[in-house]
DNA sequence: TGCGGATCCCTTTTT
DNA sequence: GGGATCCGCA
């Protein structure tokens, strides 16, 4: 027997034009259980690589097919992009009706479900929505103001703060709990700490702040406490379909169990050897209680793979046999032949970017196009060296994951300008903006924050507020701009009056400023794509373009034969014909800060499963040795525990030299 | 009060 | 190499 034949359109799978869809034909015996399963709850085990993706579309068309509303299907997954692919190629296989289905991640799904009821959680004049840098900068001056000057330094800093607050909330536990087990170090300071925590709270129901974790325990408490808009919103669906299922915590379970009601017709899929998302609270025991929160459950398993060759099919069985929870799958493939894994192993980091370079180099001459490529890595400092090497080949590149571009400072400065004028309230974005004027200072910006505030006039209140400074041309210049942008209630508009204003600014404080200034050109282009300015600036919260920037920001088509890097996070759910791994060294991956926690090490294997996955036909790892790591003052030179012990017959180990090319090499000792 | 320079720290993954 | 903080000068 023959896998399933995908028909394909420029790669994307096509249906028949009107003629009903061969769901018999183009689905395996497992995908089309799924895809045509009729009503109740269904939990779906899709190993990696086992079209997961492909029953999802094919169950929407199917749902849609049979008469069911597409608005009525709720499809909520891990990134806006994801949902909005999986509608995409619905479409393409039925008709345009696929792309109505309501969808997106947890946090839109809650944005919009809170916007809707606002009233309800006690937002009667809408919210705004602040990310994690902001949220850090409030925490910030909390933290300054309770302080009694001597002890700030013993105060955890802003990001651990926000860290421990955020685990609490995602994980369901008491804060006590979270630094006894987490942060034992800051035990004497729980008291500051709780304080800190509870000023927090105050501050963001003040400015109507609600971070990314309010979004969800909102969404909860308002589904758990209102009965009439539960109902209603049961109501709304016919079918919830929910995505990477082992990714989501306890807060976001709880929703989708809210949500199903009566009918229960749920589906959720995902494969706990691929949940990656603890650190942030996911539990991939979440999985495994499916069955007994909705206890008609049936349970479908994908196990056929039709990404990857037997051999990189084996290696990953390998990493993922030798995690302490045992996994109940084993992926297999029908396609024969490939290489094995290679293990390479460097002396530095910068022969290991030499070695990706030249790998990549034969790849192309032997007609591999470069967006067949990807090379992932655990945290997105990694690629550093690499990307000079690169540079220096004249190989392009697109990097995905780690800074984004609205973590940027000029970005943030941006949107600040737009945050004041919508929200006048935001204590934050008003300190931002008055902090880039020559002579303002944190008294002042605050003096200035506290006068408008009283005027009550929204953000012109600035021009008539009573100030007591001395005349500030700068100031005058940020009057001017506001005065012009109240007067223009057009985004579009927007976009240059606030580029003429901050250019001077952005130029005084850079000295990269070019590109920094391409930046912003990139985000006034993206901005066209809004009416709303409130819709703009949620979606930089919420779904922020992943790239990092430059050039090639996802607004237009895909780059053009470009070499994907990618931290393995951004990589899930993707694949790529070839695909490196570097850095598989002992104490950056796994992280040094997973070494001492069974649990965290759990993650990093996992982790190294999800990356080894990716690959369609090679696999390379590669391990620098002698590298000083400057965090545990060692040198660190063993290979990466996870794959110490796979046997020769998985994986091929061989040493690389820069200068005298490859030397085989039997063993690693 | 604002600001520039010196010194200390730590360096992950994302909505 | 970048933040956060401190300190001294204008």
């Amino acid at each position: 027997m023959h896998a399933p034949s995908k028909p394909t359109l420029n790669g994307h799978e096509i249906g028949h034009g009107r003629l009903p869809i061969a769901y018999e034909r183009v689905l395996n015996p497992s995908q089309l259980e799924a895809a045509t399963f009729g009503q109740g709850p269904l939990l779906v085990i899709a190993g990696a690589g086992s079209g997961k993706t492909r029953t999802l579309i094919y169950r929407v068309a199917r749902l849609v097919e049979q008469g069911t509303v597409p608005k009525r299907i709720l499809l909520l997954s891990f990134t806006r992009k994801a949902s909005e692919e999986m509608l995409r190629r619905a479409a393409l296989l039925l008709d345009a009706r696929c792309q109505e289905v309501s969808g997106g991640t947890f946090h839109s799904f809650a944005n919009n479900v809170l916007r809707r009821f606002a009233a309800k959680i006690g937002y009667p004049h809408g919210f705004s929505i602040i990310d994690r840098a902001d949220s850090e900068d409030l925490i910030h001056l909390i933290r300054k103001e309770i302080s009694a000057a001597e002890d700030i330094r013993e105060l955890p800093r802003k990001s651990t703060l926000a860290s421990m607050f955020s685990r609490a909330v995602n994980k369901c536990r008491s804060l006590e709990d979270i630094i006894y087990e987490e942060y034992q170090h800051f035990g004497d300071q729980i008291d500051q700490i709780y304080q800190i925590w509870q000023l927090y709270g105050l501050r963001k129901k003040e400015h109507y702040f609600l971070d990314y974790d309010d979004l969800l325990v909102c969404c909860q408490q308002l589904l758990t406490s209102d009965p009439a808009v539960r109902e209603r919103l049961i109501s709304s669906y016919d079918y919830i379909l929910v995505d990477e299922y082992q990714d989501t915590n306890k807060i976001q379970a709880e929703i989708v169990f809210l949500l199903a009601g009566e009918k229960g017709n749920i589906m959720v899929v995902g494969d706990d050897a691929q949940s990656i998302y603890a650190f942030r609270g996911a539990d991939h025991k979440n999985i495994i209680d499916f069955p007994r929160r909705f206890p008609a459950t049936h349970i479908i398993k994908l196990e056929e793979n039709y990404r990857s060759l037997q051999p990189i099919l084996d290696l990953s069985n390998q990493l993922i046999a030798g995690a302490a929870e045992k996994y109940s799958k084993c992926l297999y493939t029908r396609r024969g032949g490939g290489e094995l894994p290679k293990l390479v192993s460097t002396i530095g980091e910068n022969a290991q970017s030499i070695y990706v370079v030249r790998e990549i180099g034969r790849l192309r001459s032997q007609g591999v196009p470069l967006d067949q490529i990807a090379v992932l890595f655990r945290a997105s400092f990694h690629s550093f060296d690499l990307e000079l090497e690169l540079n220096r080949a004249a190989i392009p590149f697109v990097k995905v994951g780690g800074f984004k571009f609205t973590d940027s400072a000029h970005i943030k400065d941006v949107l600040a300008h737009i945050k004041i004028l919508i929200a006048p309230q935001d204590r934050l974005s008003w300190y931002r903006c008055l902090l880039l004027v020559d002579k303002i200072g944190p008294q002042s910006a605050q003096r200035i924050f506290e006068a408008v505030r009283k005027r009550e006039a929204g953000a012109v209140g600035l021009l008539s507020a009573p100030l007591k400074l001395k005349a500030n041309p700068g100031l005058d210049r940020l009057k001017e701009l506001i005065a012009a942008m109240d007067a223009t209630p057009h985004l579009g508009r927007w976009g240059e009056m606030i580029f003429n204003y901050y250019l001077p600014i952005l130029k005084a404080l850079h000295d990269d400023h070019p590109r920094r200034q391409r930046d912003i050109e990139q985000l006034f282009y993206i901005m066209e794509r809004y009416d709303r300015a409130e819709d703009f600036i949620a979606d930089m919260v919420l779904e922020p373009p992943n790239t990092a920037m430059e050039d090639h920001l996802s607004v237009t088509e895909p780059a053009p034969d470009c070499l994907t890097l990618s931290t393995i996070h951004s990589a899930k759910g993707l694949e790529w014909n070839t695909v490196f791994i570097i850095w598989a060294l002992e104490g950056r991956f796994p992280t040094h800060h997973a070494l001492e926690q069974e649990e965290m090490l759990e993650e990093e294997r996992r982790l190294m499963y999800v990356a080894a996955t990716r690959a369609q036909r090679e696999l390379h790892i590669t391990c620098p040795t002698q590298i000083f790591d400057r965090a545990s003052q060692t040198c660190l030179y063993e290979p990466s525990r996870f794959l110490e012990g796979i046997s020769e017959e998985f994986l091929e180990r061989s040493y690389f030299d820069p200068r005298n090319a490859f030397q085989k090499k039997a063993h690693f000792t």
